[in-house]
DNA sequence: TTTAATAATGCAACAATGTTGCAAAAATAT
DNA sequence: ATATTTTTGCAACATTGTTGCATTATTAAA
């Protein structure tokens, strides 16, 4: 993983800093699931919370994490599994999000639905929501 | 539009006070746009931020308005059209977020589409997000 | 219509999340 | 080994939201 780390981080053209290989690592250990900024505090052992935030910028600019928007109001991130690139991200898969637990995690498959809009309405994205109870809470 | 609000307010019983009559009046006016507890604060005469809080709090359980979920991580809210209930949302319309003015509306129709979530999950909400340019901002 | 009971308000104080400017430190290129 | 460029970490601040508690307003009752 320690590899992946940095072939991820040159393959960017990004700096080889403490933060961001710790940041990455968590990144890929959570897969699917998205990870909040305090999520990312609590297991980071060097934590600077603006540094943090100016890693978790940079990543998503470049592509390498998106948000993964669950209507909780907390800002929430995942690794792009799709091709994302500096200017073009593609997340199109709907997230499911524990009430719970407040897990967040990136489901498979793409946004299919169509909706009307009124008519000088243009639509740029699309976010699918899915709220309810995880498989570990449902025990 | 004064009487509506009356009524409205009886007919849930709650109190007539200066606060929730204005909030009441500036929903009505809103029609399908959702509003942030900012956009109230700064049409409101009569302004205490912890009143307000409490009073969308109070008009979200009992039912009246219902959170607009648009990825902003701002907390908005909008009239409930539908029949909802104090416990029992009935939200089940999309919501478009422009992304140029941070506007919210609730579109008609029902979210249609249904995802296949792994097993031992249960969903018992969804949202839908569109997220683009309004008519007022494609101008 | 005055009083009693109940509910809502407004204040202080606090918590969480996120941002900016700037000097110091670290990472890369020469 | 040094120069250049980027990143870090600190202080300071902004926004959004919450809680406890005394005061005030609203409704119900006498």
């Amino acid at each position: 993983m320690q590899e992946k780390v940095l072939e991820l981080l040159k393959s960017y053209q990004l700096r080889n800093t403490v933060m961001r290989r710790q940041v990455l690592e968590l990144f890929l250990k959570a897969g699917h699931k998205a990870l909040s900024s305090n999520n990312l505090e609590s297991a980071l052992e060097k934590t600077d919370r603006i540094t943090l935030y100016r890693t978790l910028k940079t990543f998503e600019q470049k592509g390498i994490i998106h948000q993964a928007i669950d209507g909780s109001g907390v800002t929430k991130y995942a690794l792009c599994h799709d091709q994302c690139s500096e200017h073009d991200h593609v997340d199109d898969h709907p997230h499911f999000h524990c009430k719970n637990c407040g897990k967040t995690i990136c489901l498979e498959g793409k946004i299919q639905n169509s909706v009307n809009v009124p008519s000088g309405f243009t639509v740029q994205q699309r976010h699918f929501i899915l709220e309810g109870t995880c498989s570990d809470c449902s025990n």
